[in-house]
Order: structure tokens, then C-alpha cells, then sequence
DNA sequence: GCGAATTGAATTGCACGCAATTGGGTCCCG
DNA sequence: CGGGACCCAATTGCGTGCAATTCAATTCGC
């Protein structure tokens, strides 16, 4: 019925539903490696961030996943709950909240340490591929980051 | 803290995150153009899927968008709900359910059809680059679609 | 300084995603 | 042809995502 080749609505033709279905899969590949340690994979990208620099404030964690506080909020609540984080309104200022490791929250770095490597090799793709990829997604990422909406000068 | 270029767990070497933040950013890019069409980017992608061909089973859906019926069947009562589509039980195998376009939902896709090009033009990349973004995805989706689980020879 | 605008987090409501389970339908094998 | 294995959709329960709202704390304007 529809031509993939000049379609413009045909799925194979969107660069948005591959983005889509890779996150959900990507979100599958890595459950059975981050169950065992107690995180679901949005809590595992925020112990990521958190393994770079903590304390921060739940602000400075939603920029550097783009989520906001409606999402993080409970997810960092669970992340509280199971022992990793702890959550504190900050004296200098009393409208942010500090989201610190625990002991078992830096402790669990050690644990999670060999997860890239090896999920990355399930993909089977070759170093320069797997470079290449990662190299366009971010790209995309960047792109997606400086807005069009209004039309430029 | 964490050294950028060497520690695998940094978040800039990782390539999950970025397609999984492109992913969230992209569905807010796509949302302000489906509200008025009554679509969420998720329905927005059965459509795209049923105006390949209709109608369709919800597990063939499934297969093309890697989604299960758990979350298509909630997802397809809306679209019913919202007049687009009727489901209805397979009369060769009443164990499958058909889902058809009514005439609403098939007179949407000419409503649909200045997103893709509207939407790729915000994302303010070259022909050249967008083509080869798209194949790098698509590539990656292929290499997940493709299970290592268990460790080659 | 003092009220208004702004900021930061929390809350609410809705829509996914998916594992696990349920239950009816079909196929297969003897 | 009868029963068990398998298949398909639906349901349940939980954890995101995000818009919209709320509320407290801070900053800005004058």
C-alpha cells in the first residue's frame, strides 16, 4: 500500500521509532544485569551521574538526564528506600534538596563496574562501529538539545 | 572524580544513555504537533504502523514495534476510545483480535503527513547527516534484535 | 527593606512499558 | 476424538515520564 521509499510516513523512513524501540531494548538488555544489584535502569543512570559527583541537587541530576523532578522525585525516594542515596533539604538553601551517596550506594560502583563492557559486547559490534554509533547518537542528542521551534534570526 | 575518558561507568561514554534521552527528548519534540491530532507519540506510531497496512493483529503490531500486549492493549482501547481504530475478534482464530482503521483514523494520515519533514526540518541537520544518523539507528536496533545472551563459541 | 516575580521540589493525574499471571482458543498426538 | 501443550490477548502491579499545579524559599525591583 505505502511505498517505503517516498513514503514520509513510513516507518522505516523515521529516524524517531528507531530511537524509540533501541531505548526500549536497550532498557530489556540491561534488566537482567541491574536487577541482582537492586536498580531499575533510570535509577542505574542516576547512580551513574551520582558516581561522577555527588552530593547534587535533584535540579543538576534532571539536567544531566533531562528528566525533571516529577520523575525524579520518587524514583529518588525508591533509590532512598533501598539504601543507596539519602535525600536533605540544603542549609545555604532551603529550596533545594542534596542527594548524597550512602556507604552501600558508593560501594555498589564496584558491582556495576563491569556492566558496560559486558552488555556492550553482547551487541557484537565492532569497536569502530560501536564508536561510530555513539558518536551519531550523541550527535542526535546534541540536536535535540538546541531548539528550531520558533525559527532562527 | 571519575576520569571521562577511561572510566566506563562515566555517563559520556555509555551509549544507552544517549539513545534513551533522545528517546524522552524526542517525544516531547513530537508532542506539541500530535496534541491537536489527538495522538500520544506512542498511538502516533501504531497509526504509522496501521497506515502501512490494515487491518492488522495486535501481536503483528507487537513484533513491528517490539511492544507487548500489555502495553498495546490499553494503548488500542484509546485509540477506540478516540474513534481511530475497532477492535474486534479474529473470525478465523478468536484467539487474535484485529485491529482495523475506521474512517476517522484513516483520514488522519493526511493530517499526519507534514510531521516527519516538519519535525527533522527543527532538528536543524543536513540531508547528508540526517540519512546518516537514521542508518546508524537502524543499525542498532538490528545488532539488538540479535541476542548474545548466552556467549558466542 | 518589602512586596512581586522567580526558582526548586513535591504532588497529582494520565499514559506508557513490561514482567507475571490468567483464561479462552487452537493444534497435535496418540 | 480427547487431553495436554501451545498460542494470543487481557489483566495486574509497579516504575517511570511529563504536564500542570502547589507551596515554600529566595531574589529582584524600586
Amino acid at each position: 500500500m505505502t511505498d517505503e521509499s517516498t513514503d514520509d510516513l513510513a516507518l522505516g523512513r523515521q529516524i524517531c521509532f528507531p530511537v524509540y524501540a533501541a531505548s526500549n531494548m536497550l532498557t530489556r538488555l540491561y534488566r537482567p544485569a541491574l536487577g541482582p544489584l537492586g536498580l531499575t535502569y533510570p535509577q542505574y543512570l542516576v547512580m551513574l551521574v551520582l558516581w561522577e559527583e555527588a552530593p547534587q541537587s535533584v535540579s543538576s541530576l534532571g539536567a544531566r538526564l533531562h528528566l525533571d523532578s516529577g520523575t525524579l522525585t520518587p524514583l529518588l525516594k525508591r533509590l532512598e528506600a533501598s539504601g543507596y542515596v539519602t535525600r536533605a533539604r540544603d542549609a545555604e538553601d532551603e529550596r533545594r534538596v542534596k542527594v548524597s551517596l550512602t556507604e552501600a550506594g558508593a560501594a555498589l560502583r564496584a558491582r556495576a563496574e563491569p556492566i558496560p563492557r559486558k552488555l556492550a559486547g553482547d551487541l557484537g559490534l565492532s569497536e569502530a562501529e560501536f564508536d561510530a554509533m555513539r558518536r551519531s547518537v550523541w550527535s542526535l542528542v546534541k540536536a535535540l538539545e538546541t531548539p528550531r521551534d520558533a525559527g532562527l534570526p
